[in-house]
DNA sequence: TACTATTGCTTGCGAACTCAACTATACCAA
DNA sequence: TTGGTATAGTTGAGTTCGCAAGCAATAGTA
């Protein structure tokens, strides 16, 4: 067996995410998890969602969620809602704030991701990467819609 | 444009590498990062590397070099010898304890590898993916041999 | 030769993550 | 209805990592 496409895989995803998470963390103040959250409620109905299902789309354990949200939270960006017909969950909610924030870094980051990465590839060759990485396992089994 | 292929490659990223990282920090004791450090080690001239061209190898900031041969020294593994021609750079060698405790995790974890990651495609995909994905930008610019 | 810039490496510090443990609620089966 | 199990979420502790700052040694330049 050879590991070179597991190597590259690694060493292009440690280069690629410490360059992004840096543009975007001075750019605004933003990790690549925060941006990853906000992508995931500003596209989702009503702009929220459970906080196990966040965790669980963004590959990020219960208590990483929890900490997580609360420096959106802390920012104004997110809203924490209970839910009515359980009273376990708690809703996470994109405030407008918290939109328009998004929208605001968004701009730079979809450029900062074109040009590190999907500028590196045709279309074709992005779907044909897409489809082979669709191939591996979440392995938790969770949702995980996006 | 779309970030499918974006999304996917760091979902896949934080899936496998929780999965992986945690067999094989239950089975040996050692980091994903620790593991790359020993293959990069075991594989080198003499078994040895300067620390700085460790560190980009694997994509780890010096820093991040320091403390975690530190760990490997402490475990015996690693041994930390000066460099005559050059008083500032410090060679990383890799102990007789450390092969062998290389040659031991590896078994399990090549095939780790193998069931979350390699087998989920053919020899001309995996080839097709490193391909690929050796296009990504590594970014710093350092010496980079794998 | 002397001065500056660069390189290798370490340390303090803070940010982000995971695991384990715990609380509270909901579901399910006898 | 009651008791056991699963689920949602938080908290404490420990680890890993990067950045900034600093030190020592080398390389480059005038």
């Amino acid at each position: 067996m050879d590991f070179r496409a597991w190597t590259r895989f690694l060493r292009a995803h440690a280069a690629l995410t410490r360059e992004l998470s840096s543009r975007l963390e001075t750019a605004h103040g933003l990790s690549l998890r925060d941006y990853d959250v906000l992508v995931q409620l500003y596209g989702a109905p009503d702009r929220r969602m459970r906080r196990i299902d966040l965790a669980r789309t963004v590959i990020l354990s219960p208590s990483g969620i929890t900490r997580l949200l609360e420096g959106l939270e802390r920012a104004g960006w997110v809203g924490k809602h209970a839910c009515e017909s359980d009273a376990r969950v708690t809703w996470a909610v994109l405030t407008d704030d918290g939109a328009r924030k998004f929208e605001e870094a968004s701009v730079q980051h979809r450029s900062d991701v074109e040009e590190l990465f999907s500028s590196r590839f045709t279309g074709e060759e992005r779907d044909r990467l897409a489809e082979l990485l669709d191939r591996l396992p979440l392995v938790d089994g969770g949702a995980c819609r996006t």
